[in-house]
DNA sequence: ACCTGAACACCGTTCAAGT
DNA sequence: ACCTGAACACCGTTCAAGT
């Protein structure tokens, strides 16, 4: 038995949660490293209480992006309908990276999120990870994508994107960087 | 005058910091986030000493790594004569990777070599960069890299390969990732 | 000119006391 | 069952005093 019949959490408990990880979203868009103490003055809890939902920082920031990235799971199948499973793999990524959801600390998220990062692999597989399995799956099935790549490693290829600077020079870049790995990707350009 | 004739420093002060990034090295090797506190208890100097010499753990980083990375400065030339300028690539970077240079804290040296990490640019280039511009360039002349390559970004890229596991199957991982990378900056793959 | 190490400030984490 | 916030431990940084 995975799962012993937990009873739901008090309302109390659930409102403390929803208001830690809004002054969390808004103090790690400006700096990442923002002390849990603030985070916590800012929600309006003790540090205790946040110290139970979150034990660390790395839990805050996961919780933090986590809706953002998961929102992007639902976009690669609409992406996959659209465009060739190459196309859709860059936009997906584009997506990723362009949304306001790069703040500083998304890279270190992302890395999380793909349970590369220091936290190794999670309880359960990240839906994130699922949706790049799906669009990888589509461009092996096409013929497009090398069929040794997997979700993880990609994952943890694209988390560079996020640590290019700002601004217009670090669009570009990033640009660069994308069309690399898409075309890294691509099967059949073996030497 | 960029060097306005510094006179060279007291010979404890030389003894000193080579000790001090003696004791680092031993320290990063097993936790990157080692305390400073405990490193120049270990290299047995003050530690005001330290902070004189090396102004914050990105520094000590730089200092402990810069030796490593510029020590393949000299392997590029060689690779170059010996290879195809993508293939030559391809080595250096399994150098860089597999060499026991890859402690932990690694990744986030090679990012400050680069000059893309939280520092920014420094002062100088860093040979690291001249390097990588040597073999993008042959390959550019070559016609096999994509002309736009920069060696920063493909520096940034290749700086994830150190956040894989450790073990033989990180191994494989970054063999992977770093195939992805340099079939990448093959020119003409364009869809 | 350089070194020492105590002192200060800051941040993460815990826990006894409360509701 | 959950919350509070003072208290503790730890680490980075500074600086007055020494050589």
């Amino acid at each position: 038995m995975t799962h012993p019949a937990r009873r739901a959490p008090r309302s109390d408990a659930r409102h403390n949660r929803a208001r830690i990880v809004r002054a969390a979203r808004a103090a790690f868009a400006e700096d990442p490293a923002a002390p849990l103490h603030s985070i916590a003055k800012a929600a309006g809890v003790g540090q205790g209480t946040m110290y139970r939902h979150f034990p660390g920082r790395q839990a805050l920031l996961l919780a933090v992006y986590q809706e953002e990235v998961d929102a992007l799971t639902d976009t690669a199948a609409g992406l996959l309908a659209a465009h060739e499973p190459l196309e859709a793999l860059r936009l997906w990524f584009e997506h990723l990276t362009a949304g306001r959801s790069g703040g500083p600390g998304a890279s270190l998220a992302v890395e999380a999120v793909a349970g590369t990062g220091p936290t190794g692999p999670g309880p359960d597989r990240p839906p994130a990870v699922a949706a790049l399995d799906l669009l990888l799956d589509a461009g092996k099935a096409a013929r497009q994508v090398r069929p040794d790549a997997e979700a993880e490693e990609v994952l943890l290829l694209a988390s560079c994107l996020w640590r290019a600077d700002e601004g217009p020079a670090g669009l570009a870049r990033r640009r660069r960087m994308l069309t690399v790995i898409i075309d890294g990707l691509r099967v059949g350009v073996g030497h």
